[in-house]
DNA sequence: GTCTATAAAGCGATAGAC
DNA sequence: GTCTATCGCTTTATAGAC
């Protein structure tokens, strides 16, 4: 039983953290109650939906984390190494170089996808444009662009299972510094 | 409710589409039940220890399946093109063209990780292993040979989780064409 | 806003008839 | 080998006291 918590705001967290180690289907309200030290009255008081709302409000909160700290630094840039660096800088830090799960990508697996289809295909097309866009900024053909924004994301997905399968977050750092180079490689 | 089932044979592709689907946690006996056709007191009678051991079955059939039609080729052959092309396509089909997802990627991800640690530990070092080794013996070094192998195990991974994520299956085959050119490129 | 008590349903697993 | 019935427990969710 974990410390109690005050706001609404200091609860997101608490709940992320448990729907990243157990998934939709295994986080519990039990796990939940236990992981933020209130008790279900309370949970429901706050998400009068239940886990659903709570999953709902979790995945807005990161994707907003990455408005703010990845996506809108990518759009605003005119220096793509920059912006580059900034963005696996960021990455490497919110994942915990690779001791961290992502957990839309845990929900994108999962039979929850259907539930939050919306949000997860979000997440990842505002990602992929927003970094597509700085490499065409930066004299990149539409298409080429595309593609190496896309391998990012992916590279950044595979990552974090494959550390994780095999416990060995180097894995996950090292694909971070194949994918900053061949993002900010020169054209074909 | 589907057809009933004879044998064990039968039994364990139709529990892995189930893992697959709802991951360990959401993967029911009323599910399994309904996919197979079986009652529970049928289930019990081929795997007494229940879930866990259907999921412990499963993945090892999965890892045998992956065994004889992926890494043995690897291990044995002296053409790495050849061999490379193999493995790209026996994943394509393995994997539906992204359309199909990895249990074992699944649980890597999920809590019941810990459960199937050894097996899921197993299967991507053994796929690892081999590729690697046979990228050595085509002239590589050692560490660019893991590195390369690293590259692509988790670039397919990725793969299956952004294609599922932005439900577009040609995400899946682009990689599958990256990873496959990135394995055969000259020495850097 | 937090708690306890509880409802109703579903869970994994077992027993025993056939 | 398959089934139904059932056990004991946990699940999500609600009600109502404080």
């Amino acid at each position: 039983m974990a410390k109690p918590v005050s706001g609404r705001a200091e609860l997101l967290p608490l709940l992320g953290e448990v729907f990243r180690a157990h998934g939709y289907e295994g986080a519990t309200l039990s796990l939940i109650s236990e992981a933020t030290g209130l008790g279900k009255g309370s949970l429901y008081h706050f998400f009068p939906d239940g886990k659903q709302q709570m999953a709902t409000e979790v995945l807005a909160e990161i994707d907003g984390w990455f408005e703010v700290n990845i996506f809108a630094p990518l759009r605003s840039s005119g220096d793509p190494e920059a912006a580059v660096a900034a963005m696996i800088e960021g990455v490497d830090r919110y994942f915990r170089s690779g001791r961290r799960v992502c957990l839309v990508g845990v929900i994108a697996l999962g039979a929850s996808r259907d539930m939050f289809a919306v949000q997860v295909h979000d997440y990842f097309k505002r990602w992929n444009d927003a970094l597509s866009r700085l490499l065409s900024r930066s004299g990149l053909g539409a298409r080429a662009a595309r593609q190496r924004s896309t391998d990012a994301l992916l590279t950044i997905q595979g990552a974090l299972v494959l550390a994780r399968a095999l416990d060995d977050p180097a894995i996950f750092r090292r694909a971070l510094s194949d994918v900053s180079e061949r993002l900010l490689a020169p054209p074909d």
